[in-house]
DNA sequence: GGAAATGATTATCT
DNA sequence: AGATAATCATTTCC
């Protein structure tokens, strides 16, 4: 098709230009032109519009040749008294037929996927500045000083060092890409420079395809991006899951936890403040507190036979606190003090809380679980 | 070693 | 938002 391609070529200014800058180049004979074809253009086109025929067939054929050949064709054709002249027909055509740089997407805004996997892996510490050294050394240094050298700190510290494998692994892997991507980048480069000497290749090609280059390889990072995501969240599952690490509390937080519980059992919903108060007093947190309050309603709930015992004793523990301090104070009110148990909890008569409205219900039933001698008046 | 106990998490409800 | 109920994953007990 290589023949056929130059009188498509849009007629005007850039073919008249070549015209008039090729009268002057007589004798290219290069190629035989025995075919019917370029008899017929020479004899209707004249001797210089043949030439550039075998000039553009020349072109074209390039591909099938081998590596010399072609590489000397090349060198043949780059030296020819036409090339600058044909350049610069390709320079006006691509003027002329500015398709090239219309779909440019300028400045894709950035993925929110690869901004999440950013953030996360900042707030991991994988990819923020190195803050390794000084933490460790401060965690270790906390474990020796601290009174309970605890294996949750060993394991943390064991946590860091993986987290640090990570860490590098990601770096490493991140240098390479760049490395890799800048290497390749120059020698795309490269290419289309020498290339620029046969064709016009505008800086805004380049450019584009610098752009397309970094895009697939930014793809490719965010893959490492995300593998790397995972690796930290399989490590945090596994050390830090406080499920995993669960430790009971100490007897006597857990007394703690059941006086409150059994000396409020009409409605042991301990509020913001009472919660806070307990989990002082229990050196454990409000949300464990909490989970605490909801654990042990739930399995109260469940099986109030089995935890009679627990609540009996709890109740004679408070009553007999609680007679202690009254008879230490004074003995002034009468039966005030309403709460001590179950027993109020089954058939007190102030207002039914949450809690209690749903076991009236439910408690009927199970009323052969109460003591008698601790019937509410 | 396995059952029971227990603290934490999750889905769902209100 | 806080509660419940089911469930998970561990610890404790027998």
């Amino acid at each position: 098709a290589g023949t056929d391609d130059a009188p498509s070529w849009p007629a005007g200014g850039g073919r008249y230009r070549m015209m008039t800058g090729l009268t002057g180049l007589g004798g290219l004979q290069q190629a035989d032109v025995g075919d019917s074809d370029s008899v017929r253009k020479q004899q209707s086109l004249g001797q210089p519009q043949q030439d550039i025929g075998d000039i553009l067939q020349q072109i074209m054929a390039i591909t099938d040749e081998s590596l010399d050949e072609a590489q000397a064709r090349k060198h043949a054709l780059n030296c020819h008294r036409m090339k600058p002249a044909l350049f610069s027909v390709l320079c006006e055509i691509k003027e002329k037929t500015v398709l090239s740089i219309r779909g440019v997407q300028e400045e894709d805004p950035p993925d929110p996927q690869i901004m999440r996997l950013d953030n996360m892996l900042l707030a991991e510490g994988v990819s923020g500045p190195e803050k390794g050294g000084g933490s460790a050394a401060a965690a270790a240094a906390a474990a020796a000083a601290g009174g309970s050298p605890t294996d949750s700190s060993i394991e943390h510290s064991d946590y860091r060092a993986k987290l640090a494998q990570i860490r590098q692994i990601y770096h490493s892997e991140l240098e390479k890409y760049e490395q890799a991507c800048s290497e390749f980048t120059n020698h795309v480069m490269n290419l289309l420079r020498e290339q620029s000497r046969t064709r016009p290749i505008s800086p805004k090609e380049i450019e584009r395809m610098v752009a397309i280059i970094h895009r697939k390889f930014s793809s490719i990072q965010m893959q490492l991006k995300q593998s790397t995501c995972e690796a930290v969240m399989i490590l945090r599952s596994r050390f830090l899951d406080a499920r995993r690490k669960r430790r009971n509390f100490n007897k006597q937080a857990t007394e703690v936890l059941n006086e409150y519980f059994y000396s409020h059992l009409s409605n042991p919903y301990p509020s913001e403040e009472a919660k806070e108060e307990l989990a002082k007093k229990c050196g454990i947190t409000v949300s464990q507190v909490s989970n605490w309050f909801g654990n042990k309603r739930i399995r109260y709930k469940k099986n109030i036979g089995k935890f009679q015992e627990e609540a009996n004793l709890y109740a004679v523990k408070t009553a007999v606190d609680a007679a202690n301090v009254s008879a230490q104070a004074s003995q002034a009110n009468s039966p005030a003090t309403p709460n001590s148990g179950t027993a109020c909890f089954i058939s007190c008569t102030h207002k039914p809380c949450h809690f209690h409205k749903q076991f009236l219900s439910s408690f009927t039933h199970t009323l052969d679980y109460v003591e008698p001698d601790l019937e509410c008046n």
